[in-house]
DNA sequence: ATAATAAGGTCAAAGATAGTCAAAGAGGTG
DNA sequence: CACCTCTTTGACTATCTTTGACCTTATTAT
């Protein structure tokens, strides 16, 4: 993978991985990375959502900021549960189950079975049935068994 | 057989024969072989498939790539998908985890979680939408998470 | 107070990949 | 030859990333 913001995420992430907020100056990580100051915007909004887990704050001017938290909330399940709006798309629901594991809602070994159980793939359905949908969430599901993780 | 589709097959065959999966560049090989690009979606589609042991994903974009995985056999699971007929009711779907569970191939947690995944109450829905059908599924697990069953 | 300065925010366009599909081509087979 | 299947190509589409011009807000200096 050779897109900066990857490599963006990866060091936020290893910021963040000891602390449960931490304070980040734009305008420094952009050039410490070399890119623009957007650029950790579009890294902030597509990584750090609360999808996975993540609240962000900031401050303008003199002496501003950019405040990443991660959530901790006990009754992070309800919260989701109230949150959860339809339709939901395979990644939003990833984001969701890797929050769940976080938190330890979920084992890592119940979420891979889930998120076999909705890939785009395992509910592709030409007709309304709901036999027929989980039958191909069932195969899916095995195949990715099958696989070893 | 002295087509371009063999050869790129074969490259691919042999670039993945040491790793267990590896990150391809599309336009990369389309140019190294001289062809258009979707003839490397070609071949990945007709000899890197599901039933040969091979698992596809990509991402498009800057940094995008082509992962190509190769995946496990296992021969019970494999004897369980291939007997897998849709469609498949629910009291059937629950006499197939409970038989992953006995061959340890599912946890008896990740079994309950899918269990949930497919409930008739699960599957419900009006209109054609994976997505819908989806959220459906996971606010399911959810609730049922919640009670702690 | 006001102006200057120092942050951070937004959004749309350009760039970089990959995916899809249908038509044309090539190679066998009866 | 006629037909069928598999391969090759390219036009069009979808998605994700990168950049830059312009906007908003907070602090500091006068």
């Amino acid at each position: 993978m050779n897109n900066i913001s990857d490599i963006i995420e990866r060091f936020i992430l290893d910021a963040i991985s000891k602390e449960s907020e931490i304070d980040l100056s734009r305008n420094e990580l952009a050039n410490y990375f070399g890119c623009s100051p957007s650029q950790i915007n579009y890294v902030l909004s597509t990584r750090f959502t609360i999808d996975r887990g993540f609240d962000v704050t900031s401050q303008r001017g003199g002496g501003g900021y950019i405040r990443l938290i991660r959530i901790n909330d006990d009754s992070i399940l309800s919260t989701i549960i109230n949150r959860l709006k339809e339709p939901v798309d395979y990644m939003t629901a990833r984001h969701i189950l890797d929050n769940l594991v976080y938190n330890n809602i979920m084992s890592e070994g119940q979420a891979n079975i889930l998120t076999y159980a909705i890939t785009p793939k395992a509910l592709i359905s030409p007709i309304n049935n709901a036999d027929y949908i989980r039958s191909q969430i069932l195969k899916n599901v095995l195949i990715n068994l099958r696989r070893g993780k």
